[in-house]
DNA sequence: CTTAATCTTGACCGACCGGTCGCCTATTGC
DNA sequence: GCAATAGGCGACCGGTCGGTCAAGATTAAG
């Protein structure tokens, strides 16, 4: 620093946080690279190496903030929760809407996102929560049990707004729990056909049955 | 040949069966073994060596038959391909019912495949062609096409019934082919939740939707 | 200024990756 | 019987995999 004079409070706190930055930001680097690298392609088609030159940190840096790959995918799932959450969820349901029209919206949303995407990166990526579960989870069980949780917290906003549209008389008697999964199902599916099809407008051709699912009691 | 007298017709055709089914034995081996790790395991997760030791053969022997990994893989789509037309496409579809009975008959099916698998890998597999497509999609442009066009196939079976039942008057004016594709989309986007849950019961909880999907033309 | 903890670096590890090669044998057509 | 071919074999290739380590630089705290 510069001016090393008395530091005030508020300078501390901007130093602080200029540190603390400073400590995760190697480590954040390392996340986004892992992240943007495996999103794009797989979990195995993907090497330390390759995460570590994209984020401009050596190898020996990487294990010292993460004891192994697996742990980093943790983290990077952890990243993209946070993301998906920001970009897709809180958008599509937020409350200026009755029910059944945020779930319209949440088609929406998730189209543009996936488009967006597809512009960066040159293809289509699909979900990557569904993406790394179909890799993984017949052989990593702690990366499978952590994905099943975002799938879980995924359903309960489904479920959360099939609630109110049942309480407010939108929609007749059904399995809410087995319909917000079957809602979610049908999303992963159309993911996985639009990156198979490499054609984000899938999602705009299947949405319109997304809302219509229904679970009878 | 112990009796190599003068050859009849029938001795030809049956030697040169025995012989073809001989020449073929080892490529076939390759080729289960291959899809029994595969499937059980991921792409990138199956190594040639692993392959040829499963299938008893020496790795020189495997790239006597396939010029490289990738190709065999191609072979292996193949064989999945015929495994699940006879396993659960063709019963299911069979004309003895009314053509959405065979929508839910073909749920009933799959969860048997599902289930029966699951009991010999020890989980569930999921759907074999959606693995392979979320794991390669981005990176296998001949991979990718392959499979799309295994589920082009199966959208067409779904596509065949739908016809059958609108001409039937069993269903409204609906996009039969949208309403084919929104179908294998949930098809696929429940055996991911199924897998990712390691939980085939799933398939029966979230069927009854299957067969109500409709895309409005 | 010193100490201790945090961070960074680059060389290094054994294991495994997909793939190659030359040699040997068994079977084929002539 | 002979030549040609297909199939089988095992050692071997360079490269990459995830991961380790010891030593140096940087920083915060007393």
């Amino acid at each position: 620093m510069k001016n090393p004079g008395n530091p005030l409070v508020l300078d501390r706190t901007v130093y602080y946080n200029m540190r603390m930055l400073g400590e995760h930001d190697t480590r954040q680097r390392i996340v986004s690279s892992a992240r943007d690298l495996i999103y794009s392609r797989s979990y195995a088609g993907v090497g330390v190496a390759e995460i570590c030159d994209r984020a401009d940190v050596k190898k020996g840096s990487f294990y010292h903030f993460f004891p192994s790959k697996q742990e980093l995918s943790l983290a990077v799932i952890d990243d993209l929760r946070v993301t998906m959450e920001d970009r897709v969820l809180i958008p599509a349901f937020a409350r200026d809407l009755p029910p059944i029209e945020r779930l319209e919206r949440f088609v929406k949303t998730l189209y543009e996102f996936q488009k967006n995407t597809a512009a960066e990166a040159g293809r289509i990526l699909g979900c990557p929560f569904g993406n790394l579960a179909l890799e993984l989870a017949t052989s990593d069980e702690t990366i499978r049990r952590k994905l099943e949780a975002v799938f879980a917290s995924i359903e309960a906003r489904f479920e959360h707004v099939l609630s109110e549209a049942q309480t407010a008389g939108d929609i007749g008697e059904v399995d809410v729990q087995a319909t917000a999964k079957a809602m979610l199902a049908y999303i992963e599916g159309m993911l996985l056909m639009a990156k198979t099809a490499n054609d984000p407008n899938l999602i705009m051709r299947l949405g319109p049955a997304f809302a219509q699912i229904r679970i009878p009691r």
